[in-house]
Order: C-alpha cells, then sequence, then structure tokens
DNA sequence: CAGCAGATTGACT
DNA sequence: GTCAATCTGCTGC
C-alpha cells in the first residue's frame, strides 16, 4: 500500500486535495487489522475567507485548534452534539483548510446496505472518536493511500450540505463525489446543480 | 448565564 | 415531512 505524504496534505489547494482525495483509500489500523475502505464524497472549507468554515475570519476556539496544524493531521469534531464527523487537515501551520470526508465504500456494503455513507455514519463505522482529534494522518493508525484512478468526468462537483447559514458561500461547488456511486451520503436528492470537476479543479488529473 | 443554531441521523406521523 | 438527541460556541441581557 502506498501512503499519501506530508507532502500531498500541506498543499495549500484545498479544492485540489478534496477532488483528489476521491477514490483514495482510507485504511484503519486496530489490533493488528486492517479495514480499508474508499473515499467518495468529500467537501472542502477554504480557510479564513470561507464562511461555512469553522475557523471563518480566523476564529481560534478549542475545538477548531486543531484545522491550524500543518496538512497531514485529522480533526475530529463532535456535531449536534450527538455525532463526530472527521476531516483531513491541509495547507501549512496556521493556514486552516480541512477537507470533510463525507461518505465511503466499505468492505461491508451490500446493494441496499452503505453503513459509511454519511460523514456522521462514517466515523460511527470505523469507531473515529476524539480520542482521533489532531493525530497525525502520516504515522498513526488512520491514513490515506493510493486507490483507484479516476478519470475527470466519474467526478463531480455540488454545492456542500447543510451549510445554508454561510449565505453567498453555501452555493460554492466545494463537495465533490464520485458520479453514481451507491454509497454517497442522503438519500434525498442532494446531487443536484452538477459541475464539471475541471471547470472547479482545472489542473485535476 | 439563558437561548439558540449548528459541516447529522434515524425514528415516527 | 417533523422532531429529538445533546455538545460547542456565539449572541445578547
Amino acid at each position: 500500500m502506498i501512503f499519501l505524504t506530508p507532502e500531498f496534505y500541506q498543499r495549500t489547494d484545498v479544492l485540489q486535495i478534496a477532488a483528489e482525495l476521491i477514490g483514495k483509500y482510507l485504511v484503519l489500523n486496530t489490533d493488528g487489522q486492517a479495514k480499508k475502505c474508499l473515499i467518495v464524497e468529500t467537501e472542502a472549507y477554504n480557510g479564513v475567507g470561507d464562511k461555512a468554515s469553522h475557523a471563518y475570519k480566523g476564529r481560534r476556539t478549542r475545538r477548531t485548534e486543531t484545522m491550524y496544524l500543518k496538512g497531514g493531521h485529522a480533526y475530529v469534531y463532535l456535531c449536534y452534539g450527538v455525532h463526530h464527523l472527521f476531516n483531513v487537515v491541509t495547507s501549512v501551520e496556521d493556514d486552516p483548510k480541512a477537507v470533510l470526508i463525507r461518505a465511503l465504500s466499505t468492505p461491508d456494503d451490500e446493494p441496499k446496505f452503505h453503513p459509511a455513507s454519511g460523514p456522521g455514519k462514517l466515523a460511527r463505522y470505523l469507531g473515529i472518536n476524539a480520542a482521533f482529534d489532531a493525530t497525525s494522518l502520516t504515522d498513526g493508525a488512520l491514513r490515506l493511500a493510493q486507490g483507484m484512478e479516476l478519470s475527470a468526468d466519474q467526478i463531480a462537483a455540488t454545492p456542500r450540505i447543510g451549510v445554508d447559514y454561510a449565505q453567498e458561500d453555501a452555493l460554492l461547488p466545494y463537495r465533490f463525489i464520485w458520479k453514481e456511486h451507491p454509497a454517497l451520503s442522503g438519500p434525498r436528492g442532494i446531487n443536484r446543480n452538477l459541475r464539471s470537476i475541471t471547470e472547479i479543479v482545472p489542473r485535476f488529473s
């Protein structure tokens, strides 16, 4: 397995990274057992200028402090007091950009059963909790690895989910999906307003 | 300090 | 479609 390196995470273009993470593996090692899942949905949170981000206007709290670490760490926080959400911290130290991992294809998937088809569900599925917050993704139990080679027309960008409060930034096409994948989040019609990946991330390879 | 909204989900009408 | 669960952090008295 080829793990992603600090250099991958420490690039400053979080949109580029969020798009490239589609088709990569998320690997959890516990007790000598490895669980390998494919990332099929992500969202980019683009730093201090992004109204949808916890770090908007450079806000620093005990919770968001993790986003200010250098790229390659996990940012795990509790949402609605109920669900843990897992993010990949990117860019350099003190530039709080992160990618929310929203859905995974897992070894336990069945035609009508997708246990990691949502950001809260995937954390529960893998047992990701507050103990993973601020841990390294390059030398810890949780890592990302090279996965499938996807072509540009297999990936699309859409507006992000659940960020209506972010005014005009709620419309930005910062959510990336593996088109038509059965493990995408939300049974509802949230895959509207699709944009071409090359339109949003021109250098997608 | 009270009130409220939030990067969600699943149970129920 | 509606609503509760229940932690963090912001706003306003």
